[in-house]
DNA sequence: CCGAATCCCAAGCGATACTG
DNA sequence: CAGTATCGCTTGGGATTCGG
């Protein structure tokens, strides 16, 4: 994925100083649909891959899997599996996903607390 | 910022027993590839167009025209235009959009303290 | 129950050209 | 400078089916 342009490289400053900071990453990370869910449904305890499932309405087992496939490669979810009959996968979170879970409550915090401020905008923006 | 912190997410539940909390309205805001962007580069002060664009490396002219009207409609982007040749047109942020940025600022933290640790996850995990 | 594999559509985004 | 309009690709992700 290059950004195609010759100029583009050209100044990237400081830590912050013009550019994107750390927040590309996080964004590559938990900018999909899905993974945030399943990070705060972790945070509240351990999940089986069913349990995850129905405590996610809408998500696919197709993304289900794939999603915590990609949280446990970044060290954010761990899973075992119990080899029983019927077959039992355990997620919880990692110590690493766990820090990061404080954070995404306070982006939900603010989005209930927010939302009829941001409702008010939108009505005000489409009537003119 | 302590990385096990477990008290912290201890209950994360509240009024989202198994459902989505208020976490799927901040992804259907910041989800995209440039909203926070947009904003992060706001948290800094009034910007012009030209200024976005060129501080923000690889948004094309329109998605930056997308993404701030997006981010104007929800009230947390103001816009000035200004009548003169050649036109001027600021941006900045509202105190909505401030309240956010805080927050952004946090997992951009987060995200370049955990880096290395996120990096060591992936290798261990491609490794195997 | 858990998950991999395949098919396929639509949204998101980039590139480019044009307007005021 | 600050947008708008159009086109085409790339990708996310839903539906379904098969395997362990």
């Amino acid at each position: 994925m290059s950004v195609t342009n010759t100029a583009v490289t050209a100044q990237v400053t400081g830590p912050c100083g013009d550019d994107d900071c750390g927040i590309r990453d996080v964004l590559d990370r938990l900018g999909d649909r899905w993974s945030v869910l399943v990070v705060v449904e972790l945070a509240k305890g351990v999940r089986r891959f069913r349990e995850l499932e129905r405590a996610i309405p809408g998500i696919s087992q197709r993304m289900l899997t794939l999603t915590t496939k990609r949280l446990g490669r970044d060290g954010l979810v761990e899973r075992t599996a119990h080899a029983t009959i019927p077959p039992q996968v355990e997620y919880r979170l990692t110590d690493l996903g766990r820090s990061l879970a404080g954070l995404i409550t306070q982006l939900a915090d603010w989005s209930r607390e927010h939302a009829p401020a941001i409702e008010a905008a939108r009505t005000r923006w489409d009537s003119t």
